[in-house]
DNA sequence: ACCTCCGCTGACCGTATCGGTCAATTATTA
DNA sequence: TAATAATTGACCGATACGGTCAGCGGAGGT
């Protein structure tokens, strides 16, 4: 690809990079029209492919910006390095929240990504994707005191519960259409305190545990 | 359309909704070709017209199909007349499971017709969406005791979680790809049994509530 | 044997759209 | 103003689309 796409003002890459995700996160590989990601980014189509060689170069660069820019808000929200799970829970959110902000197609683009038949793209998805695997959420409930959890609580559904409520959340926020990243972080706040309320011990010393509120 | 589309073998039938499913999911209305439904559906794409008059029939025949379907289950799953909020939850999996298990794709069809955009279908399906409105699910919590609840458990959040959690497992199911719904059925009775034990009233006769297996 | 109905198809049509190119036009810089 | 870079509209060949239609082949009636 043509290196001049990454001197251009931010907010004109962010407006092509959106109209990708849209149109391929709507249509298969070989229905998405470059052209229509073109005038949804207020480009022509000649120009797009003047930074990008071909259809296919930017199917695949923006595939690969799903994972930079998951990883890049991954370590920068300290999601590696959280002790507490409901810390954990918070920063993991806390990241979806800002993608969606950002990139409001990303995550289903992903999945569509992930699936995609077409031969013409599916190895190099494939390829690239297993590259990634060991980064993935996988997270381990290793390194946390079972102790602060209330009294004969299964934590492995605990998680799982936790875990799919999450994506149960942004997939409502995604299906809805709108995006509100504020009403999305009260409601996640919120929704994590009632975890707490349910799983953690009682008669702890209140806000004992991580960083409270 | 065609009335003879009716006195078709139930399986012929099935098959030309699931791949209108699976088509229309996939694309936008404008870029799903009705070819490829046809032959997906193991017929020609002359008959698939005898059938409906046009593409916007089928479409609209679809879109139709999934409110019946769901209406049907519904009551033959007895949603509607469950007294016990764990019941109510069970037997909401359940529909969604076995229409699933029929017809795989209905889900994303749902929410991309719903939201679709082209003039020539938008308005149509808008309209038959304001009928439905009022049997959505909107589950009240009126009609349950609470006192067979937790102490000070918000019953409200509880509510959230438990359709947040559910909606996230049906859609990681979605989202895989495979749909077993034998595991499905495992999963999520497991999942009933770990809200049962975190939000039931601790000292209850075992087995007391509902019908306890 | 012939006719007739009917489920079903392949070939076809006019049009629209697609990926990609390129010469030309405009903006930028020196 | 000259040279260079950014940007576009028009264009091309190929293909895919929605929809039509003449006709095939088999089942039954006579």
């Amino acid at each position: 690809m043509n290196e001049k796409f990454f001197s251009l003002p931010e907010e004109k890459q962010q407006a092509i990079i959106n109209a990708g995700f849209r149109v391929f996160s709507q249509n298969t590989y070989k229905k998405s029209p470059v052209s229509e990601i073109a005038s949804e980014a207020g480009i022509s189509k000649s120009l797009l492919f003047y930074y990008f060689r071909n259809k296919k170069e930017l199917y695949l660069f923006l595939w690969e910006k799903c994972a930079q820019v998951t990883i890049e808000y991954m370590r920068e929200y300290g999601c590696y390095d959280k002790k507490d799970l409901f810390e954990m829970m918070y920063s993991g959110m806390q990241v979806k929240i800002r993608i969606m902000k950002q990139y409001p197609d990303m995550g289903v683009f992903v999945i569509k990504a992930f699936y995609e038949k077409d031969p013409e793209v599916c190895g190099e998805i494939q390829k690239s994707y297993q590259k990634l695997k060991g980064l993935s959420a996988s997270a381990t409930l290793a390194g946390i005191d079972p102790g602060q959890f209330a009294e004969g609580l299964d934590l492995r559904m605990m998680y799982r519960e936790m875990y799919l409520a999450s994506e149960g959340y942004v997939w409502e926020m995604v299906s809805s259409g709108k995006i509100d990243a504020d009403k999305m972080e009260k409601d996640f706040t919120e929704i994590i305190e009632f975890w707490k309320s349910i799983f953690l011990r009682k008669g702890q010393v209140p806000g004992g545990t991580a960083k409270g509120e």
